[in-house]
DNA sequence: TTGTCAAATTATATCGATATTTTTGGAGGC
DNA sequence: GCCTCCAAAAATATCGATATAATTTGACAA
């Protein structure tokens, strides 16, 4: 048994510390969308050799967050109207489902869990945008931790990365009414507490389409 | 302009030939469920170098064919009756989506490929199993293709191909009354030819629910 | 000026070798 | 006999170098 404090510094593989980096450099949009990804430049911007590079944007090709053109390397997958209209309508699906999943399965240890999340995401600084959205995804997805149902959570994990990147390139235009936000939220946690199946879910999808449908607003201006 | 009947040989890469025949090694059940996957190994069966086996890995990974366990490699999938049940419940809810998006849309040239693809299946030799399952797999594709959302299809077709790997491995068993099978297949097909939507829909999920049921029962024996 | 082709440049995909880590197979103590 | 621990063997993860393919550049002709 060892209780060193991990004195070897290597706790996790370059490739993983790689794909992490890169995942986060693109939903903040430091890497844009349809950004040539350049091996080498990647290279030295994470400091590490090519093979954990390549392998990254290999993982990140399977999150729809990276597209390979065979021979011809790696780019930031792009974005548009349609695609986000698409998110939107399967993450809508998927999370009502997990949602009922969910509650359905709900004990004491996922109460918890959603009691917890939901009072670290209320204290978070909503100016801290990368805290804020770590803490908002954590309440999102305690909700839905409970279905039992791993793919579909790790789908829905999955849409919600790719919808917050299109929070984040949004992020310059005029700032969201974020008044109802805080609200929503109490309510949806009220319902989920509450066991209201019908009540919580439709609550979560139409929070989803609300804030959906601003941002399709904006990308039409 | 290049008319010439490319000379080189090198049509595609050996990463994507790798996760070809690999993936097909897996879905077949010529690698076993929970099999370990070891790099040399493959090096030298796919007749490659160790790179691109690494990254067709990596990309297995993601399709959920593969699990990737930091510092200890790569290893099939494991299956069992939950994953089994989770799949069927996913495919059951996402080709509905996608099936009712497809006839919403449909058109001449979605239907001419839904006709070619049925007429390719129903003329398949049903002995000739990887074969076949091709032709399956067209018809069913070729029914979800107009829904215009890359994304719906795609995990469609994801979840199409984890189902086909259960019946590969179930093939050893008696094999499951094929009688009714193209009698059900010809009622979708007609059904969507007809755009009843409704019914197409209905007897597609009963179509899956039916054989799936039949194979939770195999796995209870 | 514009279009075309080929050399020069850049970047990708892949290989072979190596450092690290995990697993295996005992040797020695309990 | 059984467990513990260490050394040997195997396998993984990663690096550096190279062959190959894509892109750019610029000279030349129309």
């Amino acid at each position: 048994m060892n209780m060193m404090p991990s004195s070897t510094g290597k706790e996790t593989s370059a490739t993983r510390e790689c794909y992490l980096r890169l995942r986060q450099l693109i939903l903040t949009g430091a890497m844009p969308p349809g950004k040539k990804l350049k091996i080498e430049e990647l290279r030295r911007l994470l400091n590490t050799g090519a093979s954990p590079v390549r392998e990254a944007l290999s993982l990140l090709t399977s999150d729809m967050l990276v597209e390979r053109i065979d021979q011809r390397g790696f780019r930031a997958a792009p974005v548009s109207k349609a695609n986000f209209q698409e998110i939107l309508m399967l993450r809508c699906s998927l999370e009502d489902m997990a949602l009922r999943a969910s509650l359905a399965n709900a004990d004491t240890e996922w109460e918890e869990r959603v009691v917890l999340s939901h009072h670290r995401m209320s204290r978070a600084d909503r100016n801290e945008t990368e805290t804020f959205e770590e803490a908002h995804k954590s309440f999102h997805m305690a909700l839905l931790s409970n279905a039992d149902m791993p793919m579909l959570e790790r789908y829905c994990e999955q849409l919600y990365d790719l919808n917050i990147r299109y929070r984040y390139l949004a992020a310059d235009g005029p700032r969201y009414s974020e008044r109802s936000i805080a609200t929503e939220h109490q309510e949806i946690f009220g319902a989920a507490l509450a066991r209201q199946t019908d009540i919580a879910a439709e609550l979560l999808v139409s929070h989803y389409r609300r804030t959906g449908e601003y941002f399709i607003s904006q990308m039409e201006a």
